[in-house]
DNA sequence: CACGTCACTGTTTTT
DNA sequence: CAGTGACGTG
């Protein structure tokens, strides 16, 4: 049978059809990753050469695996050859290749975006501008929109953006835009959006080079095309100039990354680029229920802007999508909790077959601390990634540094961790000199005590050990057997990194020096790969040197799934679960100023980016959606009211059920920060919320809102009967501690208490609010 | 210069 | 509530 039995009609005519530009408009579910792998492919067996195709991902995770499903078909070594990646990795791949051409050298390093904001707050600081009308946040995604949409330095001043700027009287954004790029410039450094601009710049100077690799590529794949940005746009269609062949795979209901810059404008207006382009829709959702698709969409015919398209489900019609009202966010996480184990058990599913979702990374704490408690394996996706943490860029600081002297954030990452008597005078001054002479801080340093003689001899010296052990590195480096392992070993011992953090017996310590060993045994196994893949390709090159691997580490994320297929309920931000699918989703924190987050409502452009997203979260679902808000949340350490989404509402109530309840874990008048303050019902809390925010929210009521089918103050009274004297109970206010006595019985039983923390309580039953604790 | 204490302030989303 | 920065003391 050949695979391309295994398609639908569209989907099929989208593989086939290889003489010119496509536009796949590819709806939810409806199997668009097989359709591009299954296309790559095709393409292969038509005569395609691996080496001739670029295939652009949005994720390395999906590049990863779609790589290694053609991988099974025809074979690893040709599937190495696919140019396949994100934006960001072929296009470093190519800036590499064709360094001489640009203004780098071929050392570069690049900026993640923490060294970039680092970059922005010196330059703030230098030129003396105060940090609250300049935030760093702020102006560093300036700079970066002002990259994304093609406007350099010198052009900035007559943007439109800098007119905003000017009228938010930060007139001299302009003038960090341009020391901000010198800087990046002296350091030899690049950040995230350089790989994309240089890229374009790299094209638009050297045409000769645009028509080399728009002749290589003879078929360009590119997925989740909404959510590609004026830079990225340019490019494709430079490199697609002379074949024209350009398939591009999106959906418009979908695109979420406008932040970064996406223009949703590029699928809409991908007719008008390639007039010829054949379009293909894919319509049937082969992945969730009937409900789930029906909701989704009306939630998202609510917006204006899109290109007509009819999703549909052939699947059953399956269960009504939950909704779960908790009292706050903690009893959140706990319903939810007890829910996914109750589900289990009825259902005989196993935790993989669950994703909670939320809107900010912050949530992800006290779901987590809620499946803790009830033992619940999980794993969460982004976030704080390995990559991110302190000591692991301590020590990849080290390697960025050897490899080019001139990265001035690796510099003062490191120049006194550890410890070495350089303290931030000393490094505030050699910055200052540093941008007055318009040299990297290395260089600076390297002949300080003439540019700077008031510096002490001491600290010079200090200075002078710390830049000689540099350079050994570098040397050491350099060396023919010197492979990334051996050389990020030696800087972890020699620079006192490992003594420093085996030193630390705290726990967070420990963790510190074991994240440390996890990363030097990473790099000896993608030294070992690496020899392998040259053992099996002798033709081909397989540098294992710093400079390689460095290159390859810059752009984790982090993902590196080796407990890919453990049995593990996920936790994961809306915008990380693109592409991604689940039996059963539970969607966290539905609630207005959260999701629709308060930035949002604004303006529509961003509401219906806030939408997309919510259609994005609904439709990861299989089988079951269970929506969850809670009417309070801790913001900023404050307990603060909460009213449920709008976006709740959008969806008509044939498709809910509010019936779900789940045993509370507050009891109703234990607590009076709670008590009272929650019978409220949805539709009045809704009305009360109606001045500060939406139009829509004068609608009359969907009926199902009338009423929330919990109500508080009928709890269940807790069952006193498991506490005796002996048994280990957890309290709300005062943590663990175990019961010493039981005094008196029925409505005025008391217990005495030994508490871990708080010493000795003693406590009347019913205003207790005890748990057993494990 | 290192280390401790205290006040402040901010939460979208990511390659 | 954190994580960060400012400030003051060894």
């Amino acid at each position: 049978m050949s695979y391309l039995d295994e398609l639908n009609l569209p989907q099929r005519e989208a593989v086939e059809y290889i003489d010119g530009p496509a536009l796949v408009i590819a709806g939810a579910g409806s199997g668009k990753t097989r359709v591009l792998t299954y296309k790559i492919m095709h393409l292969i067996e038509n005569g395609f050469q691996p080496w001739n195709i670029l295939a652009i991902t949005f994720t390395n995770k999906a590049a990863r695996e779609m790589k290694e499903r053609i991988a099974q078909k025809i074979g690893e070594q040709k599937a190495a050859q696919l140019w396949m990646g994100t934006f960001h990795s072929i296009f470093l791949r190519i800036l590499k290749v064709e360094v001489e051409n640009t203004d780098y050298q071929k050392n570069f390093t690049i900026y993640d975006q923490a060294d970039a904001r680092n970059v922005v707050k010196g330059i703030i600081k230098e030129m003396k501008l105060d940090d609250k009308t300049y935030p760093v946040n702020d102006i560093a995604s300036r700079i970066s929109s002002a990259k994304n949409s093609l406007i350099p330095p010198n052009a900035y001043a007559a943007s439109e953006l800098y007119a905003d700027d000017c009228n938010s009287r930060r007139n001299y954004t302009d003038k960090i835009y341009m020391q901000y790029a010198r800087k990046c410039h002296q350091a030899n450094a690049m950040d995230f959006d350089d790989l994309l601009l240089q890229t374009y710049i790299l094209f638009s100077k050297h045409p000769e080079l645009v028509k080399k690799y728009s002749d290589k590529f003879k078929y360009i794949l590119v997925d989740e095309y909404q959510d590609t940005n004026s830079v990225q746009y340019m490019i494709v269609k430079a490199l697609g100039s002379l074949h024209h062949k350009v398939f591009v795979v999106g959906d418009d209901a979908q695109s979420i990354y406008s932040f970064r810059g996406a223009q949703i404008e590029n699928i809409l207006n991908f007719k008008r680029d390639y007039k010829e382009a054949k379009i293909f829709k894919l319509e049937q959702n082969y992945r969730s229920t009937q409900t789930i698709v029906n909701a989704a969409n009306a939630v998202i015919a609510k917006n204006t802007r899109q290109l007509k398209k009819d999703t549909f489900s052939e699947n059953e019609c399956g269960n009504k999508i939950r909704v779960i009202e908790s009292a706050a966010d903690n009893e959140e996480g706990f319903l939810l909790a007890a829910d996914i184990l109750k589900t289990i058990n009825r259902d005989g599913l196993n935790y993989s077959d669950f994703a909670l979702l939320y809107r900010t990374n912050a949530q992800s704490r006290i779901l987590e601390e809620s499946l803790r408690k009830r033992s619940i394996p999980y794993k969460i996706y982004g976030g704080m990634s390995f990559y991110q943490r302190k000591e692991i860029k301590d020590l990849i600081a080290y390697l960025r540094l050897l490899v080019n002297g001139n990265d001035d954030e690796a510099f003062k990452r490191i120049v006194n961790y550890p410890k070495r008597g350089i303290g931030d005078t000393t490094m505030d001054k050699i910055s200052q000199i540093a941008t007055q002479r318009g040299l990297s801080i290395w260089n600076t340093v390297a002949q300080i005590t003439q540019l700077d003689p008031s510096i002490s001899a001491r600290t010079v010296n200090a200075l002078a050990g710390f830049m000689k052990m540099i350079y050994q590195f570098k040397v050491d480096s350099q060396k023919p057997d010197c492979d990334a392992y051996k050389i990020a070993m030696q800087c972890a011992s020699t620079s006192g990194m490992l003594a420093d953090l085996f030193a630390d017996k705290s726990v967070e310590g420990q963790s510190r020096y074991e994240n440390i060993q996890e990363l030097l045994n990473g790099i000896k196994a993608w030294v070992e790969a690496r020899g392998k893949l040259a053992k099996q390709n002798p033709e081909t090159e397989y540098p294992v040197t710093i400079a390689d691997y460095l290159e390859e580490v810059s752009l984790m994320t982090g993902d590196e799934g080796e407990d890919e297929d453990m049995n593990k309920v996920s936790l994961l931000t809306i915008h990380s679960a693109k592409g991604l699918e689940f039996r059963n989703v539970y969607l966290t924190g539905v609630e207005e100023g959260l999701f629709p987050s308060a930035k949002s409502v604004m303006s529509i452009t961003d509401l219906e980016e806030e939408r997309r997203l919510f259609y994005v979260a609904v439709t990861r679902a299989e089988k079951c959606l269970t929506i969850s808000y809670t009417r309070m949340r801790y913001k900023w350490g404050q307990l603060t009211p909460a009213t449920p989404s709008r976006f709740i509402r959008e969806i008509d109530t044939r498709y809910l059920d509010f019936g779900v309840g789940g045993e509370s874990m507050f009891e109703a008048s234990s607590d009076t920060a709670y008590a009272g303050r929650f019978r409220k019902t949805f539709y009045q809390n809704d009305q009360a919320a109606k001045g500060v925010t939406e139009k829509s929210f004068a609608d009359a009521p969907p009926a199902g809102f009338k009423k929330i089918p919990r109500s508080f103050a009928t709890f269940k009274k807790a069952d006193t009967s498991d506490f005796a004297a002996g048994v280990l109970v957890e309290h709300p206010k005062f943590g663990r501690g175990k019961i010493v006595s039981v005094e008196n019985s029925g409505a005025d039983t008391q217990y005495v208490i030994d508490f871990m923390s708080a010493g000795r309580k003693k406590l009347l039953a019913k205003f207790a609010n005890l748990k057993k604790s494990e």
